[in-house]
DNA sequence: AAATATCATTAAATCGATTTAATGATATTT
DNA sequence: AAATATCATTAAATCGATTTAATGATATTT
């Protein structure tokens, strides 16, 4: 069998309508469900979609876009496509959308506004369908454009006071503020948090849980809060310097995975042991923290719940036209995964 | 305050052209540089240069798309995004992208063929420009045929070889050779290595260089080959059999980053020590790794130098439009990074 | 002075679809 | 029998750009 190299330039609905000898209008309603309402014959609507079958022809889906003003294309954007969290959210989005027929664009913002902005007026310019969005702070007024424009937005991970979206986050606050409480119950004392600088909602919230949990025993705070790099030195480096200065800590509770691993890369360099000189917590649950020795306490996120509702909120937005649904904001919990736990009073 | 919602309705080429009274011909002109060329009067060149700037006009991609057959986009086709090898990549080769004028559409294939299959001709619809791929066994004849058409793709972390693509790779026969060699130095003489079943030429191709190593120092290979599964436990658990059976093991090779994780659950739940009861060394090297204690031996992939390769070959592919460049192949080095070595032969 | 070349700009065709408004044929109502 | 309604299909307009071929005006060559 010889194959032949038939640049087979692909054929167009007037190729179809041409060798049919029906206009292409009526090949573009049977196409498009639309043959019953036209009233097309059932034996005409056969013969074309036999002839569409048999060649596999495809609308063009970009003139299609063009003319619909729909694209089915998704953009998605995380604070970083490497970090584990957003890598898992993005697999689980991803699959999601592709079942309902939509493709994602996806970039990582940095946390950086202007490159946000840049990337939102490139989806813009691209039409895509509708935006999922773990936005940096100072977007307000684009993300407010957006949506004013009529634009489908979910926000994730964290929200924006001051613009009414719909969101998906966790429970930040409790979430820490319980994990925190349980450390105080087994008897730890100087308990250390430390963070990135960030006045994100879920940052401030985490931030606050520990507080109040503090407060509410009347025990001394100890924050460090770090400046974000793509660097991990710049990020271990206050770290281990903070960690030095406090001798007298007995606990330290990370606001993020990627400060906990880097965090706990430090403590290993400095040859703390866990968890007798230091009792450790993670916000989110990954690999690393299971597999510390001893592993150490995380709160884990429900990452297929997340994924779920914002792709669920997104959706819904999508296909109903209306406006008349006013923002929704979804709030779920997490899960305190307790590892390693040799209770300080034991040890008293 | 009333909300208005005023559609701005983005202005068109037509838009322009009327109110600068000019062609809609020459603002394209002037705005694809082509000014020069189609020699348009300077003043007339900056007085509409001027208005686009004030408006902020932008041209409609997917008009622009439609009419010239480029999307700007590329198609990224990963394994899995969840998994840090794959996600680091992404992120690199999104941000050279973007640096470039491309955004990524991207997906993971989960080696599954007839996914891949379905996704390549989504990429195909969608119109992408090219094509980064880590193909899973079975695609060749979907892969040829899109170079038969003349779209640019590039292949990495494996290749196919009945298929005669551009395609960027590591050395993965060597590095799994060369650190087999070190752990026999060592002195370990019952080295197992645990990997996925896959044809795949990077897992066949670090197989054998195991294979080679244990060969030529006349040892006994153990050599145990898992099916790959989403769900964890189906990996852990022959995982654990297989330690379980074999009590003279003194070393254990992963062949992934993956295998290598589910590794460390299942030796932690054992109780094994590391490196007394058993050596390890694993492919890829990740923050587990790292901070499992004591650290884990590992294989890093320059994943940096593998992102810049394969958005090299790629842009370079896209913007000569000429055949006459026949297909390259990149092997890249790894490194070795040995931790936690306390030699076998200190204790004999 | 007629023919040709250069200049600066534009009308019309095109990419490949959807959608609106029109059309001719038959069936039904006045 | 004329007027209207229904049926089945289609011509033409449209989305918003780029590109080809054309145009009228001036400058240069025969």
């Amino acid at each position: 069998m010889i194959l032949l190299k038939q640049h087979v330039k692909k054929l167009s609905i007037v190729d179809i309508a041409n060798h049919l000898n029906v206009s292409k209008t009526t090949i573009s309603f049977i196409l498009n469900g639309r043959a019953q309402e036209k009233r097309i014959g059932k034996e005409l609507v056969d013969r074309v979609q036999k002839f569409v079958d048999e060649v596999g022809y495809k609308p063009n889906s970009l003139a299609k876009s063009l003319r619909t003003g729909k694209s089915n294309i998704i953009g998605l954007m995380v604070e970083d496509i490497s970090n584990p969290f957003f890598a898992s959210i993005a697999r689980l989005i991803e699959d999601r959308a592709y079942k309902n027929g939509y493709k994602i664009i996806y970039c990582s913002t940095d946390n950086d506004t202007e490159k946000t902005r840049e990337l939102i007026s490139m989806f813009r310019d691209r039409h895509v369908d509708g935006y999922i969005i773990a936005p940096p702070e100072g977007i307000e007024d684009d993300i407010s454009s957006l949506i004013k424009d009529g634009m489908p937005v979910v926000l994730f991970d964290r929200h924006l006071p001051k613009v009414s979206t719909d969101f998906v986050e966790i429970d930040n606050l409790f979430s820490t503020y319980n994990a925190t409480m349980h450390l105080i119950q087994q008897g730890y004392k100087n308990i250390a948090y430390i963070t990135f600088a960030s006045n994100q909602t879920q940052m401030q919230a985490r931030l606050q849980g520990y507080k109040d949990a503090l407060e509410e025993n009347g025990l001394k705070p100890f924050i460090q809060e770090i400046v974000f790099s793509q660097n991990e030195e710049l990020i271990m480096s206050p770290l281990n310097t903070f960690l030095k200065k406090h001798k007298n800590l007995d606990a330290v509770f990370f606001g993020t995975n990627h400060v906990g691993t880097c965090g706990l890369k430090v403590i290993n360099s400095l040859g703390l042991k866990v968890p007798d000189d230091l009792a450790l917590v993670s916000f989110d649950d990954y690999d690393v923290f299971k597999l510390f020795s001893p592993p150490v306490s995380a709160i884990a996120q429900p990452i297929e719940a997340i994924a779920d509702s914002v792709i669920t909120v997104l959706l819904n937005k999508l296909n109903t036209s209306s406006q008349h649904i006013s923002s929704q904001s979804i709030i779920l919990k997490t899960d305190f995964n307790i590892r390693g736990s040799s209770k300080k009073a034991d040890k008293a």
